[in-house]
DNA sequence: GGCATGTGTATTTTT
DNA sequence: TACACATGCC
């Protein structure tokens, strides 16, 4: 797996030596931002103006200053972020381990912090992480055993309630007010959605079950805790944040509470690239920043070391319109001639066209697919484009959209390692016992009733007192009654079952139905096989039922072979189940055949997951209104200018060649089956002055693409003969 | 009653 | 594509 500023990083180590030199190559404001002594530090870094550099710079400064590697935290949007980050400081700085500093997202940390320190805060190491759908999931067995959903009024859906309660906990906000403001449809309903998100936090409880927000809110408690707020903060004396655009008010609680009295923060963020407001960012902890930590300094980084003063020029006019914001005009000394373009299609089909052309054609000319990359609003918007360039054998990586972790079939493997992990997992014991033939939702819930899956919930966690926690006797353990005393099934699922207590049993390491051992341990210590085997012995209990639930069953596969390969890296099962919800893979390259990690590839991401990326050459796609603005988001101002901001990151993505594509005629779905094309506009965020900055090339016509688009013919004579000359491994793999 | 199966439909962005 | 919902089968 490539970083995705492995590139910027293998340069500016070659270039330096371990000593301070460094400090040389920092333009003034950069090295005013590395060298800031004590206090809170804010650093508002616009797009591409050697954010990364500064921020591991300063971490670097920190260690040359002699401060313990340890003691220090470096809290980022993605794992990827920190590593990158770290291992940068770490060279700069000319200490071997990297690894001794404390990196990576508010989540991951919460998460390492908690394991050590969570009974201060009544949570028992043994917490179990789940991600969104797990979520959902949950809520949703709640749904239906309240019977909602079935009145003759239709019912917030599962997914629905996940978010309202996510939004709710992460902006803080009441119940009421967040049903106000963002589902208005649900307002009506306010009573029963309280009662299901009341069972919901009971049932995390007693199951010991953290998701997402969790982790945040027991992270919170834990620094603003009597008794380890000390302890906890006391670990560090200086803490990074890096996007801090993009953090919402408990990460901003959690702050206050981890850098005290010392206040030794700095955070680092562009209020231009805000664009995660649906996870309950807000904009305010950045623009609020020198109020909520009096004595701020404010470090404004203006040159842009990345793009071309035309591409600047372009993506300064789309934000000028901007209400509240630092004010910053990014300025470059990379000159050029070419204006970004700005390119009208017909329709889809032909910006797909477009789109291929372009980038062969500047394969052709010495810029590799890796260095080029297609942008778009939502994950669907590049399905025609994956289609085509399948077709052509041009091998692209998907970044965001649909996740590898939430294809069901590696949720099912998943549920298998979790109930392993934590027999009281409600939602992955329910995935798995239907997987048995002739057993369905209702049958699932009696043999988890009989198992004794859901404690009562009543029950309060063993209380914190010593090192081991007491856990249940064996008897009381779900999985350990699954072993000893089969629960009835239907005829047609004995055999299954029995395969089903025989894989489990084989991952345990515990011998089948033999008494467990009174040992008041934990279970999953005992000499356990290594994860890969484990998923290799689950697969012979899981591999039919697979095989008869998907019906593309052969291409699944390869995943779960990933999977594998993925486990590889894992010592503890624990540490896999958990790592892969928190920092779960995010691409795919499912339909672009086998992957060659060495090989040259497209990339195409939605425009969040570019945050952060650069590349030489940017398409964005369907820059039509309705797709940027998304309509969901134009209800209201807010909206409206968050979806500004994303078109901004968007474009600064772009070193030195930008293409925005306007499709006039686009397929709508949601308009019958039939003829459902809308006529589209071109998106708000073009209107004059910014498209007057943008050379406009019409896809279709004699002039603009039509040389490019000539290259992909087969019947270009040109294009025959390089097919000739070209070696067959890389042109078609 | 509960399960398998088929049909229609709605799909933002993600730690 | 996956999910909610409706229908027919054991």
């Amino acid at each position: 797996m490539l970083s995705r500023e492995a590139v910027i990083t293998v340069r500016f180590v070659k270039s330096r030596t371990s000593d301070a030199s460094w400090l040389e190559g920092l333009n003034d404001a950069q090295r005013a931002a590395v060298v800031h002594q004590v206090g809170p530090l804010l650093i508002v870094a616009g797009a591409g103006t050697g954010k990364t550099k500064t921020l591991a710079c300063r971490v670097a400064h920190l260690i040359s200053a002699g401060m313990p590697p340890e003691r220090i935290l470096l809290l980022t949007f993605t794992r990827r972020a920190a590593e990158t980050m770290l291992d940068r400081a770490a060279k700069m700085a000319g200490i071997g381990d990297g690894g001794r500093m404390w990196g990576g997202t508010f989540h991951a940390v919460a998460n390492r912090l908690l394991r050590t320190y969570g009974r201060a805060v009544d949570l028992t190491p043994d917490f179990t992480v789940m991600d969104e759908s797990d979520a959902a999931d949950l809520i949703h067995l709640i749904r239906t055993e309240l019977g909602l959903g079935k009145g003759e009024k239709r019912f917030p859906k599962k997914a629905t309630l996940a978010a309202i309660h996510s939004l709710m906990v992460n902006s803080q906000r009441p119940l009421r007010e967040v049903l106000e403001a963002q589902f208005p449809w649900c307002v009506e309903e306010a009573a029963r959605v309280r009662e299901v998100l009341e069972g919901y936090g009971r049932r995390k409880k007693s199951q010991r079950l953290l998701d997402y927000d969790d982790l945040l809110l027991y992270f919170s408690a834990l620094v603003s805790s009597s008794g380890m707020a000390e302890k906890v903060a006391g670990q560090f004396d200086q803490v990074l944040v890096d996007e801090y655009q993009d953090t919402n008010l408990l990460q901003a609680e959690i702050l206050q509470g981890l850098c005290g009295a010392r206040r030794n923060l700095t955070v680092v963020g562009d209020d231009a690239q805000s664009i995660y407001s649906f996870r309950a960012a807000t904009i305010r902890n950045i623009l609020d920043f020198p109020k909520q930590f009096p004595g701020t300094t404010v470090v404004t980084l203006e040159q842009n070391y990345r793009s071309t003063q035309p591409i600047l020029a372009a993506a300064n006019a789309v934000m000028k319109p901007a209400k509240e914001r630092y004010t910053k005009e990014l300025w470059s000394t990379r000159k050029s001639n070419e204006k970004p373009v700005l390119c009208t299609c017909r329709d889809e089909a032909e910006q797909t066209e477009s789109v291929c052309a372009a980038v062969l054609d500047y394969r052709e000319r010495g810029i590799p697919l890796m260095r080029q990359a297609v942008l778009f609003r939502t994950g669907h918007h590049s399905a025609m484009l994956e289609i085509e360039l399948s077709r052509r054998n041009i091998p692209f990586r998907k970044f965001g959209g649909l996740k590898f972790l939430e294809a069901g079939h590696i949720k099912d493997m998943l549920a298998f390692l979790r109930i392993l992990e934590n027999p009281h997992d409600e939602i992955s014991w329910f995935r798995v016992l239907q997987f048995l033939d002739g057993v369905g939702p209702t049958s699932a819930r009696r043999i988890m009733a009989q198992l004794g899956v859901q404690r009562g919930e009543d029950r309060a966690l063993p209380a914190p007192t010593d090192e081991d926690s007491p856990m249940e006797s064996p008897a009381a353990n779900p999985l350990t009654m699954l072993l000893q005393s089969p629960p009835a099934v239907p005829t047609a699922a004995k055999g299954q079952l029995q395969e089903l207590r025989q894989s489990l049993a084989d991952c345990q390491g515990v011998r089948h139905s033999r008494k467990a051992a009174s040992s008041t341990i934990d279970s999953g210590e005992r000499a356990e096989p290594a994860v890969s085997v484990q998923i290799e012995r689950l697969r012979k209990f899981y591999e039919p039922v697979f095989e008869r639930l998907y019906d593309n069953a052969s291409v699944r596969a390869r995943d779960l072979e990933q999977l594998v390969q993925i486990a590889l890296r894992y010592r503890s099962r624990r540490s896999f189940v958990t790592d892969l919800t928190l920092d779960p893979p995010h691409s795919t390259s499912d339909f672009s055949g086998p992957p060659h990690l060495d090989d040259d590839y497209l990339v195409l991401s939605t425009i969040h997951s570019a945050k952060g990326c650069e590349w030489d050459v940017v398409h964005v796609l369907h820059a039509a209104d309705g797709n940027i603005p998304s309509d969901m988001a134009v209800r209201d101002e807010q909206g409206v200018e968050e979806e500004r901001r994303l078109f901004y990151v968007a474009l600064t993505r772009a070193k030195d060649r930008l293409y925005v594509y306007f499709p006039l005629r686009y397929y709508d779905r949601r308009f019958g089956a039939s003829d459902g094309h809308t006529f589209a506009q071109l998106t708000r965020f073009l209107m004059r002055p910014a498209r007057a900055l943008f050379a406009e090339q019409i896809a279709d016509g004699d002039d603009g693409l039509a040389p490019i688009r000539r290259l992909g013919a087969d019947a270009d004579p040109q294009s025959r003969v390089r097919r000739l000359m070209s070696d067959p491994r890389t042109e078609s793999a």
